[in-house]
DNA sequence: TAGATTGTTAATCGATTAACAATC
DNA sequence: TAGATTGTTAATCGATTAACAATC
């Protein structure tokens, strides 16, 4: 691994620390050490030691990690300090759900617009922010920088409008359908959430487990 | 690995491989050779050919598999026959948006109850299901046998929550939260689904690949 | 039969864990 | 100083890829 390369393992696991860590900081903990931490969070002092040496020795010997500063580092890791404005397309259930849901101004994002080609629902407000004609987006990306795109569209209608969004410079997309835009599109930014495929895990694992119905 | 015990890494990827499959028997293929299945997926045929074969010679050497015999194979892997009555605990707008977005049914699953704990939305119905008072959890699931339960709840009511459906006998969990459930019951069976640290890893990527806002 | 393609073994690669010298 | 705990190297473990004999 090349340094400054941070292995994607690595990387999946830093929101988990920094969970851990804000609640150690709201406890007013000020220290901690790879051992106790390991401990809690259910994972090896190695693995914590390492982890967190790939960014650098952010810990003291015979002393162990300040809490708020690590908190920080991995906060500054991630990018979170980040505001990229986002464009929502898709306010359907789960799409407005996420719109009103989830605290992007704590995740490194800031959504800006809303997009859906329903027009029972354009015009309906989630939070301050009108769902828009998905026709004006175009129009609207030229006018607002925007930097990543959340897809919450049925599977059929998401590559054109993935290409209307790369067409438009965005590359950046949370996806939550089941088009694969890594095949189209090699250098897009992707974080794909599969909520069904999870659905399926749970039941492999329920199955596997011998959970039964009756 | 002891033989019939199948990796992690391995069962993660059967829901895309099914993905894959459904859409290769919707367009009438009978039959797909790994190397023809590695490259639509942008994986390996080594990985093909040693994912399936955990469970079993399913391929005709010189042939390849058969697309509906393999899509079923992996169903009955994955056991999505199976229906597991399922609550939803908390419908807010995650809880509601999944209730009426999944198609739990062919998921493996079937969901028969929804609770909340706020008055202004037991009553309501999402579906055909009401959203129940929170407060019936105890006598529904003493009438009704319940296998799993989808947790849409904020994280400082989970606790008590998941102690309540696991002494009525529910150890599965699809857990939106990010309460730690492993850590108070390790004999739960769980399945995570952090959407604030996906979005998080999702700005890591961004950051790292210099995308800019301005 | 000849060609194709699997099942499976062996080789490689990467990630995790263990160990311990460095050092606060 | 002595004890604690990191940073880091080495050992182990698991997952992926390559190779090829078996066989349809």
């Amino acid at each position: 691994m090349a340094k400054g390369k941070i292995s994607k393992s690595v990387i999946k696991r830093l929101p988990r620390y920094y969970r851990f860590l804000n609640e150690l900081e709201n406890q007013n903990i000020e220290r901690i050490s790879s051992n106790k931490l390991a401990e809690i969070m259910r994972v090896t002092a190695s693995q914590v030691r390492q982890d967190l040496n790939c960014f650098g020795g952010f810990g003291h010997q015979g002393y162990g990690y300040s809490v708020p500063k690590l908190k920080e580092e991995i906060e500054n890791i991630l990018g979170l300090n980040n505001k990229y404005n986002a464009v929502l397309i898709g306010a359907g259930h789960l799409g407005s759900a996420l719109a009103s849901h989830m605290k992007f101004e704590k995740l490194g994002f800031n959504l800006i617009g809303i997009f859906d080609n329903n027009d029972r629902i354009t015009g309906n407000y989630i939070g301050d922010i009108m769902i828009q004609d998905d026709k004006n987006l175009e129009s609207f990306c030229k006018e607002n920088k925007v930097s990543v795109a959340f897809l919450c569209i049925p599977k059929n209608v998401a590559p054109n409008e993935v290409k209307r969004l790369y067409n438009l410079g965005i590359k950046s997309f949370w996806n939550f359908t089941h088009y694969y835009i890594q095949g189209d599109f090699p250098d897009a930014i992707v974080e794909n959430v599969h909520l069904s495929d999870r659905m399926m895990t749970l039941c492999y694992s329920m199955n596997e487990a011998g959970v039964k119905n009756e």
